[in-house]
DNA sequence: AAACGGAATGTTAGCGATAAAGATCAGAGA
DNA sequence: TCTCTGATCTTTATCGCTAACATTCCGTTT
């Protein structure tokens, strides 16, 4: 900047300002000074205004997996938002697993983030203390924790997975199955799980659980599960899978043996992938808005970051409710 | 780290020390500075060691799309390696644009990474003068392009496709049909249908190309592409998709009309993506090693920023030949 | 006992930008 | 003519850490 400065005779304070939108230079000026600077190359060290100003422009996230559309949805709805107001999205992907979310908050921290988005409710103890004390916003998603840390935008998925069991109910289904991951690390499985278990029992429905290993779950593992539900004793009218991927690999399984759906069993999905509506027949599935919920995070963040914590925004929990997708899969012709 | 030093009764230095690895500093005044640290909820400040150390741990990384599940793959596969070797991957979203790439790779150097990757081997001039000027290791992947900026790991898209109409003459199609977006910005899905049109015009065959508007191709475009090569006058053998997305949906529309795959038309896509394997009949494709690409790319940057360009690993040109992978969809019973 | 060497720690001076406050100046109004 | 005002530009002093060099200390060697 000295060197620009000295080159267009201004003192390096204005091509300071002239690098920033907000700020008073004579537009004769600033123009002079972003052109001469192009020529000689020069590219503005975020890293020494980060430090000065006390202002990164980065948000965090932590997600559970890249390889899940669905985070990979909500990653680029915050990213989309973030992006056209300036922010840098930072990464980091826990595996499911807690301990690797706090060495990554931690990490994540150090670079100094305006704000911190992280996926569910569940944390360690020490990763709780690290974003309280952070002194930043933090937003809980994909979730709606009890005591949550700051803010959250999400949806119970419990509750989301009991209105999945009434739908079943209503189509004619009265013994279900349940497929999904050991809950070690996904809390959002487990949650699943727990309101799959909650509305049977309320329902008073046979139900049994498979599990098929830890998350993420592929399509692969939902068809290996479906071969243990089909090999059983008990008939069962309806599967619920954790998500459309193990759905769609059970789906297979049953056009491999000939097992009509839904008319022999009805499966059910959850996360409206792709290819829960391309899938013949059709995957009954819920759709949890995995887009908007990022969209609607970095628009609470963008609020809160420009008009501070009493903005209009500072709403603490934003509720996404999931909307059921019925499809040819639990419908029966 | 001055209130730090104060209350563990060293200098500023010992503390700074203290949180690095490489440096030497006495086991147990080590350890009592870190306890303290995390007594008095220090966070380490990372804007400031980056702009004094002039090293910032960043990685930066361009990709058309979070959504496409390749590049996801690509990513993932660069940043568990980069996370294990304590460098944070900075990630940019062009949308298939070489304009929008230009912005996102000015906006990305301003951050001062230690390496930039990019996808594809086409970009506009200043971008090329930017990644060229930035003193710092670049790689562009998913490509071999002529003349690189730097590092390359990828393939030729074109050959590639070419291997696959090989295939698909070798297994009895003799009419074909290309099913790819329209290629403004997406140099991947051009350089397949280039490489498809050589090919067929190599060994004479006939064929016909149908665009289904800008990527990202989903399995709904597919579907509508398939659409129109069925209801065209002349028939098909084949039909070769530019990813296995669109493939999918070409199935899918098979199936709803009752065309059977492969007897009456054959298919492949391209990607190896989940679907390819789970569909029914499989999709025949091409496994392009996407997660391979980022891995490869993560240790040639590792070993880059460990030993400088004069290290063993510094081969210019990584090539990762695809996998063809064939399947029911191209194979007569 | 003096000289030496290596590990552990201390001192000084920035890295490259910007916040905050002050200076300059042209044009408006009295 | 003189004061005043707002836009434009300058000066000064950091932001929090660490490179580079200096120093201390203690066990070894001669």
């Amino acid at each position: 900047m000295a060197d620009i400065a000295k080159a267009v005779g201004v003192s390096p304070m204005t091509v300071s300002r002239a690098f920033r939108r907000d700020t008073s230079v004579g537009e004769v000026t600033r123009k002079k000074i972003l052109q001469i600077a192009e020529e000689m190359g020069y590219v503005f060290d975020s890293t020494a205004s980060n430090l000065r100003s006390q202002r990164t422009g980065f948000v965090a996230i932590t997600i559970p997996s890249l390889n899940n559309s669905n985070f990979a949805d909500t990653v680029r709805g915050l990213n989309e938002v973030l992006q056209a107001a300036g922010l840098q999205v930072l990464l980091g992907y826990t595996n499911y697993d807690v301990d690797e979310e706090e060495r990554l908050i931690e990490q994540l921290l150090r670079r100094r983030p305006e704000a911190m988005v992280v996926t569910g409710g569940r944390h360690t103890d020490r990763a709780r203390r690290l974003l309280k004390g952070a002194g930043i916003p933090v937003v809980e998603t994909w979730d709606i924790p009890k005591s949550p840390v700051g803010y959250t935008v999400g949806f119970s998925n419990a509750d989301a997975m009991g209105r999945m069991v009434d739908h079943l109910q209503s189509a004619g289904a009265n013994r279900l199955a349940f497929i999904g991951g050991d809950d070690k690390g996904d809390t959002r499985g487990a949650d699943r799980r727990r309101g799959f278990v909650a509305a049977a029992e309320r329902l008073q429905l046979e139900f049994r659980l498979v599990s098929l290993g830890s998350p993420p779950i592929s399509m692969r593992e939902g068809a290996r599960a479906m071969v243990e539900v089909l090999d059983a004793r008990q008939p069962v009218d309806a599967v619920v899978c954790v998500s459309d991927l193990a759905a769609f690999g059970a789906l297979t399984e049953c056009q491999r043996r000939g097992v009509s759906v839904p008319d022999e069993v009805m499966i059910a999905g959850f996360g409206a992938y792709d290819i829960a509506e391309v899938a013949l027949p059709g995957l009954t599935t819920m759709d949890a808005h995995s887009m908007a919920i990022g969209s609607r995070t970095g628009e609470l963040l963008v609020a809160l970051l420009r008009d501070g914590a009493d903005g209009a925004a500072a709403k603490k929990v934003s509720q996404i409710e999931p909307t059921l997708r019925i499809s040819g899969s639990t419908v029966l012709r």
